[in-house]
DNA sequence: GATTAAATCTAGTACGCACTAGAAAAGTCA
DNA sequence: TGACTTTTCTAGTGCGTACTAGATTTAATC
């Protein structure tokens, strides 16, 4: 009973990294097996296919990105300024995706190679993911502290995609952290590139 | 000689077309010859193998979105306001990516899907790309229109990020145009989401 | 219209992929 | 230890892939 968890935890754990590397065509059974010292046959007595194997993975990917996010939302506690908690979500995203284990990353990572039907049993995920999104906007265009002459879904998806796509440029090894990413993406899309405007505070990266 | 470059360029077509729908390992030599009424086989007359052929088709994308980029901002001619500059290049390059032809969507579509080979193959192109964008933001910087305390290469990549990955999820049918996308990167970006700054025209989408 | 060159097709090869069946080994517990 | 279960391995199948060789057709030229 025992071992069996531990086999298919480092299956799990294995398919994670090799997604979060290589993407979902080069992630092979065969690889996955070979990484953790076992024939590819044996892989299919803890998972039926690769796409269950694939499935599981990403959908641990996107419970831990969502909890990341609640986490750090859930920490602010009584601060109730709308652009913080957007500037919170935005870096324990950032944080997640880009400095954060396998799981996450295999997410974004694969995002837009999955064969359809992963794509479809994924879609109600993000979709969670994305009414995160959703409420801290709505809440900041009500409150007046964000402009509400843009459409809010557009908003919403931009500033996702330019935390997602970073995982094609952030390199872990560099001066620059997953949490500056965050905080560079802060402050442009809600301060804006232009210089003299309010809110601002300097960034020193 | 005519006949072949018609057919030449028939197969880039479809290849183009069908790298931008449904990204690299999707796309079969096999598929493409049946979208045009060919054999696979018919392919390696006009081309020695798939990668080059999708070389060829990246190459191609690359290029149009350079042309789509330098030509918007050519037609600025005396305008030499440095936000009005990178408003018109992000307009551009979403019209380019998400509106225009299959070609710069194929490239953004398989960015992060292609073998290593052809990954290499392009560097230099992007890298040419970048440069464009590194212009615009150090040109803005230095005038004293654009904030200097932000890392330039992390803001071009995150503006770069954002338009690029709109192509997951932009719907070409829906009520919201290529260049909507693009103002919003911009408004976003640029001006900020925050209420009541300098420089925000109110955009109605 | 015959000759030659260009373009496409038919029929295959080799290989890597996900996946299967059944034997072998390793672990579990009396 | 011995009987039983769980786990892994060996050895394979079938399929789709990129790609090749050589025959066949289509187009151009005189």
């Amino acid at each position: 009973m025992k071992k069996s968890d531990r086999t298919r935890q480092e299956i799990l754990d294995a398919t994670a990294s090799s997604l979060a590397t290589v993407g979902y065509t080069a992630t092979t059974v065969k690889s996955i097996a070979e990484s953790i010292g076992m024939q590819d046959a044996s892989i299919y007595y803890h998972f039926s296919s690769k796409d269950e194997l694939v499935g599981e993975v990403l959908d641990i990917g996107t419970a831990r990105a969502v909890t990341a996010v609640d986490q750090a939302l859930a920490e602010l506690q009584g601060d109730h300024d709308p652009r913080e908690a957007l500037r919170v979500a935005i870096i324990a995203h950032a944080e997640a995706v880009l400095g954060g284990g396998d799981y996450p990353r295999a997410n974004v990572r694969t995002f837009g190679q999955l064969p359809s039907d992963l794509t479809h049993r994924h879609r109600q995920g993000h979709r969670n993911y994305g009414q995160i999104w959703t409420r801290l906007i709505d809440d900041g265009v009500e409150s007046g502290a964000l402009r509400g002459d843009l459409n809010r879904s557009v908003a919403r998806l931009i500033i996702i995609g330019a935390l997602c796509w970073a995982i094609e440029w952030f390199d872990a090894g560099e001066e620059v952290s997953a949490a500056d990413v965050g905080e560079h993406v802060f402050q442009m899309v809600v301060n804006g590139l232009s210089a003299d405007q309010p809110h601002q505070h300097a960034v020193s990266v």
